[in-house]
DNA sequence: ATGGGGACTTAGGAGGCACCCC
DNA sequence: GGGGTGCCTCCTAAGTCCCCAT
């Protein structure tokens, strides 16, 4: 609902025929226009697109508030706007000269970012419960990404281009696409290609598949060659087994039958699936969705046109062993790739359900159809047997591409998009790929300095399409934000860099920005960050005479940006820029975050603390378990309870000698451990002891007659609970006194040992406690698997002696073999 | 230039499972 | 030893970016 209040009003042109048209479909980065200004930066926004949602911007506040920008007029007349902007910026530089240049000031650190609630549309909190995170931000030395470190070690040694025909081999199938392929150039032997090193011989496949097998890892990385070129074959032999379909739908049995109007509908094992796509989401979210329920209804009624309820049911087997299962899939698990052996990722076809789209995607709740083996493109290598499918029915088509990666492909029916198999991360082809991002991301540290000094001389460009350029590479290198490409009117309003309108954008004098939207996935960006004074005026400038729903940068888009970007350096795109502040910047904050001298729980710390600033960075959420609150609260009752105890245990040496009051440590005191919570800390231990005698004593009678004797009487658990009591009355008398005593008594050098172990434990629970409220709203994992380069994990893991099984799970290892190795001085 | 096709990486949530604490 | 519970794996959506045709 909401949603559907567009605005109209600006776009001349377009408008009726479509539906509540959402946003722009291009940039509009054309010189149409007085283009070229070559001196007036003008922020001149041609072709008004249609509208915007006006509820895209969840955060109220931050949105309407504080728009010091002058506003002002927003134009109706195109082009009495467009001459007034003009005129208007062409004083601008002039018009306040003092800032103009001074600031080089290099505020803007990443890893801070004050992180508001959440929009009511996106999944996250709502906005009170969001803390803020971490660190606070603003300026502070720490700021990572601009911190260049020198290079420390020669960068990627990159194969040149190495291209290759297709091999003749191809004739046979149908042809390959067009694409990449025509970049090819003339064949080389495959030795070129294939790894030397490592290899103990050029065997045929199958000899190296008996190679593969032995489990031999084989360590491309210590091979020569690079592979990472795009239409640069990828592979000279490839074999396996294509793809699993999922198993048929099976029938409900005969006694369960859906209800219309409270009456028995029989429905075919056609439409009883679908219903049931749908019964299995009654409890969620989605059936509360207006879309949702309007996309799946749309298509239930055309499945039950198709295939009209019926009587008479039948239903099928029961549910497979997952041993079956297993045996099913074993052969679809792997494949053979230039003679290695190598795991298969998505073997498994998707199977039909309804489209989960996140955020408001418009299509959510459509039906996604069963595929068949008529949808599947298979490739393979030329002259190994094709795959058999599963299921009745003929692959659409059999290819041998050897610019690609993938094994088969299909295109999907709710959106068309493709869907692809691909080997698992472990593999080769994908370690490769992964190494060389990395590689890539370090080479940039030679550049990175003259870029920055680039866009910050280009933010004052007096060509408008220049200092838009500038400005959005300032926000993708400071704030890491994603390039931003356009989108369609079919998938949810989400943006980035490039992409952004002005809605999402405000400013606050003196120099801050607040980002405000929407980005992948409908995560929301809540940002409020500290910026060079001319980029605070660079986004006044952008956002005079638009209106909300245009674009902020009207002369920049991704292709663009990335064709400037690559004129630096090779392969350089806005993407890389995420990987190397990220890696940077946590390379920085281990290096200045790990204590030396500390439990591994601390170095642990320290590494997650490292981790999280990067996941802050480049915003990765999750959702704040469900239980987070209820477990927080319970460690909070947990450490009082260890306070407690720690009181008590100084309190008996206190009793003892006075003189430990004095004793380093020892006499602080414990605020949040009042008498009332010790009267009631003292009442639930008392009831905890009385109930275990209670058992105990229920347990020994149970013994006793068990071997024949007669049950103790109960008079023996009265005088034990009593015990209980009167321990406890006298713990009520210690209540504020300083003093307490032990049942048992205990050496004073016992005591102080434990004292100092309690200590220390209460110290490391903080820790985690700490840890954990940090960070409940902070995915961790996403950066882990994508941006941060896992040797600077393997090389720190080494340097401070900490297992690196704590911190890589089983998958990751398997992902980063590569850079296990990486010596212990190694930096990023 | 623009727009769409295509291939590949990056992303959060669901659900399974090991583990941990009572 | 039984049930939370927190982490890991799986799943697949949603990005980026290149290429080519128009």
């Amino acid at each position: 609902m909401s949603e559907t209040e567009d605005v109209p009003q600006s776009q001349s042109t377009s408008a009726a025929s479509r539906p509540a048209p959402r946003r722009r479909k291009r940039a509009a980065a054309s010189s149409d226009e007085s283009s070229d200004d070559d001196d007036t930066p003008l922020a001149t926004s041609p072709a008004k697109p249609k509208k915007t949602k006006s509820a895209a911007v969840p955060m109220p506040g931050a949105k309407a508030a504080t728009t010091v920008s002058a506003k002002s007029v927003n134009g109706n007349g195109r082009a009495a706007a467009k001459a007034k902007a003009k005129a208007k910026v062409k004083a601008e530089p002039k018009s306040d000269p003092e800032s103009e240049d001074e600031d080089e000031d290099d505020s803007t650190p990443a890893p801070n970012r004050k992180r508001k609630p959440v929009a009511a549309s996106s999944k996250k909190a709502p906005p009170s419960k969001k803390v803020k995170r971490e660190s606070d931000d603003d300026d502070s030395d720490d700021d990572a990404p601009l911190a260049a470190t020198t290079p420390k070690k020669a960068p990627a040694k990159r194969a040149s281009k190495k291209v290759k025909a297709e091999s003749d081999a191809d004739e046979d199938e149908k042809p390959v696409k067009k694409k990449r392929a025509t970049k090819k150039a003339k064949d080389e032997s495959p030795s070129d290609v294939k790894p030397k090193k490592g290899r103990s011989k050029s065997a045929t496949a199958k000899d190296e598949l008996a190679e593969g097998e032995a489990d031999e890892v084989y360590k491309w990385w210590e091979a020569q060659q690079a592979n990472s070129g795009d239409g640069e074959e990828k592979w000279q032999t490839l074999e396996h087994n294509g793809v699993i379909f999922p198993p048929p739908y099976e029938s409900l049995p005969s006694n369960v039958k859906m209800k219309y109007k409270g009456k028995e509908v029989v429905l075919t094992p056609e439409a009883e699936e679908v219903a049931g796509f749908y019964g299995a989401m009654l409890e969620t979210d989605h059936a509360q969705d207006a879309t949702f329920n309007k996309n799946f209804f749309t298509d239930f009624l055309k499945v039950l046109a198709d295939y009209p309820p019926r009587n008479g049911v039948r239903h099928g087997a029961k549910k497979e062993i997952k041993k079956q299962k297993d045996a099913l899939e074993e052969k679809y698990t792997s494949c053979v790739l230039d003679g290695r052996k190598e795991k298969v990722g998505n073997f498994r076809v998707e199977p039909p359900g309804l489209f989960r789209g996140r955020g408001d995607h418009p299509k959510k709740g459509a039906l996604k159809l069963r595929v068949r083996p008529e949808d599947i493109t298979i490739n393979i290598g030329a002259g190994v047997p094709t795959p058999v499918p599963n299921m009745p029915g003929q692959w659409k088509q059999v290819v041998h591409d050897k610019t690609v990666t993938w094994l088969a492909n299909w295109v999907e029916n709710v959106n068309g998009n493709y869907k692809y198999v691909f080997l698992a991360a472990g593999s080769l082809l994908k370690g490769q790929s992964d190494m060389a991002k990395f590689e890539k991301a370090r080479e940039l540290k030679k550049h990175v300095d003259r870029i920055r000094s680039d866009y910050t001389a280009d933010l004052k460009s007096k060509v408008m399409a220049d200092r838009q350029r500038a400005t959005a590479m300032y926000f993708i290198d400071r704030v890491a934000l994603r390039a931003g490409n356009e989108k369609g009117e079919d998938e949810a309003d989400t943006v980035g860099c490039c992409s952004l309108r002005c809605e999402h954008v405000t400013l606050e004098a003196p120099n801050f920005i607040i980002f405000d939207f929407l980005g992948k996935d409908s995560i929301r960006y809540y940002n409020r960050v500290t910026v060079d004074q001319q980029v605070f005026k660079n986004i006044r400038l952008f956002k005079d005479n638009k209106d909300d729903s245009d674009n902020l940068f009207d002369r920049v888009n991704t292709s663009l940006l990335n064709k400037h970007l690559a004129s630096y350096m090779k392969g350089l795109t806005a993407k890389v820029f995420r990987t190397y502040n990220a890696s940077i910047t946590f390379q920085q904050q281990l290096d200045e975050g790990t204590p030396e001298m500390a439990t591994v729980q601390e170095k642990l710390n320290a590494y997650n603390h490292a981790n999280r600033m990067v996941a802050i960075l480049c915003n990765h959420q999750r959702s704040a378990p469900k239980t987070h609150e209820q477990s927080m609260e319970k460690m909070r009752e947990r450490l009082r309870g260890f306070k407690y105890d720690w009181m008590k245990l100084r309190h008996v040496l206190f009793a003892m000698d006075p003189k430990y009051k004095k004793k380093k440590g020892f006499a602080e005191d414990e605020s949040d451990i009042d008498d009332d919570f010790v009267a009631q800390h003292e009442d639930s231990l008392k009831a905890k002891e009385i109930e275990k005698a209670e058992k105990k004593f229920a347990k020994e009678n149970e013994k006793l007659v068990e071997e024949g004797s007669t049950a103790q009487k109960d008079s023996v658990l009265k005088e034990r609970v009593d015990s209980i009591k009167d321990e406890f009355k006298r713990l009520a008398k210690e209540r504020g006194t300083k003093k307490a005593s032990l049942k048992r008594d205990r050496p004073p050098e016992k005591l102080e040992e434990a004292v100092q172990k309690l200590g220390e434990k209460i110290k490391t629970f903080k820790l985690q406690m700490d840890d954990r409220e940090a960070g409940k709203e902070v995915a961790l994992g996403t950066s882990k698997i994508n941006y941060l380069d896992p040797r600077i994990t393997a090389a720190w893991c080494k340097t401070h002696e900490v297992p690196i099984e704590k911190i890589f799970s089983k998958t990751l290892l398997t992902k980063f073999p590569w850079a296990m190795e990486a010596d212990d001085d190694w930096k990023f």
